[in-house]
DNA sequence: GTAAAATTGTCACCTACGTGACAATTTTGC
DNA sequence: GCAAAATTGTCACGTAGGTGACAATTTTAC
């Protein structure tokens, strides 16, 4: 039998072209909805819109609310997440300034499934789901835009998925610094940082990343000191820098490591 | 502090309504896209269409492969799966009868990120790139069911996600038992289902069913088999039937049981 | 139809990670 | 600015589930 031809069980990696382009994902997912229109379309847009102000963790929507608006970041951070049946939060996504979210609800009638709060002071645009539809109708270039940003997020929670399923503590803390790194670097990180430093510019506790990758407070505390440890990532005021990015992108290839 | 406000590490599930609605997720994400569409649009996009047979475990498309076209398919399953950096092959999706698939990569250079292979003997029709693009600008309605199907599959990797950070096994089995009886209801099961018992008609090894689930070919044997000697599920000719699904359910409310 | 390959079932053993607990420190609300 | 609350750091301990191994059975290829 071709060995291209079926894989059931696991295979060495180089049978196949392991495709793990961390940053490249993470853009597109993350794409700057408002900064890609026209600035005709942009003015289409916000004139039906209406500006909400959320202090730092105020709730925007709950699963189950009835709302489905659709939301722009205009400043700040919004956290989208879930509360599984036994209580546990898990973080799905965060979104910056300039990118568009609640969009994959709003074909939906049963209201939210997500959570969405404001994960520092953030500053929003809410536009109604009739609203954006007639947007969408009247802007094919918008609405192509949409399917694009759309696409690349069912393309990035794969990836999450992946990782998530067969990536250790270690490892998947490291995709996610790359990823939030890669993220928010919209956001201007105040410190000087050194020669090729990574910034991840978000508000984040231990408890958060954990609800992030699916792990233990404890664990991440004690991973984060040892990648400290090792001089990967330092604290700079409150947030983490990765000191060394190909470190810690060695780290992804070895994996289990 | 209002306990709505905020909720940092974990909480009583009662506080918020968790949306634990498996089977309506996924009959969306797994949304018959040919039938949804008229008869012209059928026509239009048929036109151009290549049809392909697949035997049996064979490739369509690899990671890396430069080639972008959108496929439905037209008889059998396709399995969409990808292989990480340790040789661990993770399964994203399965694609039933009228699904389109593909498309999530459509507008993405850098070449295929996942591989997708026939679970059985599969009929597919390709359009490629340039021709689907066209069709959608040509059928705003078509546009706009793509974007439906494109959200409902952000949606339900969301509620995977979810599941795989915060469930054990037997949780993360059940729930994939439940998914994959909505997805394949569309395909017609040969034997005499009891009353009110779901088929699973997809072919799955133990293995697949653990690269699904990202866990271990033995633990997915031993939970089934337990869930086997509980009654709660039984072999009808090689594929799964759930006997009591109120049981199974019962055991997701649970979650940790 | 038969040999080879894949899958299932079941061990014993091991480890990565979860849990609870608590002290030290930092952040927040008023 | 102070008290209360949240976060960090670090234990010791428990366990779900991973690993390797192997026999029994089923499926596949020719």
């Amino acid at each position: 039998m071709d060995p291209l031809v079926y894989v059931s069980a696991n295979v060495r990696a180089n049978d196949f072209i392991s495709i793990d382009d961390g940053g490249d994902a993470w853009s597109d997912a993350h794409a700057n909805f408002l900064s890609s229109l026209s600035e005709a379309e942009t003015c289409d847009l916000l004139k039906c819109s209406r500006r909400q102000d959320l202090k730092a963790r105020e709730h925007l929507f709950h699963a189950g609310d009835r709302s489905n608006d659709v939301y722009i970041v205009a400043g700040g951070c919004i956290r989208l997440f879930q509360i599984s049946s036994t209580g546990k939060e898990t973080i799905l996504w965060f979104s910056f300034p300039g990118e568009i979210f609640g969009m994959a609800e709003l074909w939906r009638g049963n209201g939210r499934q997500i959570h969405a709060s404001a994960n520092e002071a953030t500053q929003v645009y809410s536009i109604s789901r009739k609203d954006f539809t007639n947007f969408l109708g009247a802007h094919p270039e918008a609405a192509m835009k949409a399917i694009g940003i759309l696409s690349a997020r069912v393309r990035a929670f794969g990836y999450v998925l992946v990782g998530l399923a067969s990536d250790n503590v270690k490892t998947r803390i490291a995709r996610l610094l790359m990823r939030l790194a890669a993220a928010s670097s919209g956001t201007r990180c105040c410190a000087g940082s050194g020669e090729g430093e990574l910034c991840v510019n978000v508000r984040l506790t231990h408890q958060d990343i954990a609800n992030l990758i699916g792990a233990s407070r404890q664990t991440v505390t004690t991973t984060l000191v040892h990648l400290r440890k090792q001089g990967v990532v330092r604290m700079v005021n409150h947030h983490i820098h990765i000191v060394q990015p190909d470190d810690l992108h060695h780290l992804l290839e070895l994996s289990t490591a």
